[in-house]
DNA sequence: GTCTATACCCGGATAGAC
DNA sequence: GTCTATCCGGGTATAGAC
């Protein structure tokens, strides 16, 4: 639960952070404003600059947090577990239907790797990488299908009837055969 | 090279939707703004709601054109291939690096299916689920794998030195084993 | 069919007072 | 540390004149 890259902000940035991560997932990703996020912690926006370089330091860190979280939930899910690649799925695809806003920010953007917290990105990285045994072009691959099944589904682009669960078994056949 | 729903509008729409593609494509997702769309036109933003009813009608316009143009390389592409995902992977990536503001518009947020040409999205994924043989499930995990390794390339989230026809050709392997 | 004018909304960010 | 005031930018859309 602890976050390396809050524990190294000052308390109010901290704060600051918290309530963004609310704010983008609890209103999407337009109540993510400087003026929004003020209002939501009772400050005007011109004040956050005290705490905050600017906007992209500010969403760097929501990133870096949910890399750090994801990190987390990745590596209990397949430590120990019988299949790990079903594990990981599980444990990949809950996270993104948890924090849709956030995974969202995680991913459709080119990652801004010179302001996150120093190896969070890779240490996301590892539990997979870890399940292929280091085939790194596996992981890609098992990584690509989860992103996809993952955000075409937080999309709505999938028919409405559609059986994802089905879809996911078959995804695991094919990359565990 | 024909659009049904280019067609289906009156010579100034149709310019209007034609210019709508270039800045889009030309000039990234923030271009594509009423006002800008006026300016490249040499009009003012105000008079393009005498061709077009809204942006959102404008930008299902530019949707059901994307799906148009992707039915059509797609079909080309899996017609009389020898390992037709193959086929269907490489001219699903081609479409997607030559139209990648195209393909996002497309891919990242829900359908607006109503204000869609009918039949158009069906239509792009037919060729896919003729290569799998009518087996949906299995069409939507390979769409989703592919989807994924686009995505992720366009927008950057790969590490720099991935070897991404390496990861495709794994994605192949495991799908047609 | 296009114009001007306008209404409304929103955003990020800084200077300087307190 | 927060404020007010302000600067800049942007956007969608409508009314009414020509």
């Amino acid at each position: 639960m602890g976050s390396a890259t809050l524990d190294r902000l000052t308390p109010r940035a901290r704060e600051i952070v918290r309530t963004a991560a609310e704010l983008l997932e609890g209103e999407g990703p337009e109540a993510l404003s400087m003026r929004r996020l003020g209002a939501a912690l009772g400050i005007r926006a011109s004040s956050l600059y005290e705490h905050v370089r600017d906007k992209q330091a500010l969403e760097a860190a929501l990133i870096s947090v949910g890399f750090e979280e994801q990190a987390e939930v990745l590596a209990a899910a397949a430590d120990g577990a019988a299949e790990p690649i079903a594990a990981l799925f599980a444990a990949y695809r809950d996270f993104a239907r948890r924090r849709p806003n956030l995974y969202r920010l995680m991913t459709e953007r080119p990652l801004p790797r010179e302001q996150l917290a120093p190896g969070v990105e890779a240490a996301a990285a590892v539990p997979l990488v870890r399940a292929t045994a280091g085939d790194q072009e596996r992981a890609r691959a098992i990584w690509s299908f989860a992103h996809g099944m993952v955000i075409l589904e937080l999309n709505g682009r999938f028919p409405p009837g559609a059986d994802l669960d089905a879809t996911w078994r078959k995804g695991l056949a094919a990359f565990t055969a």
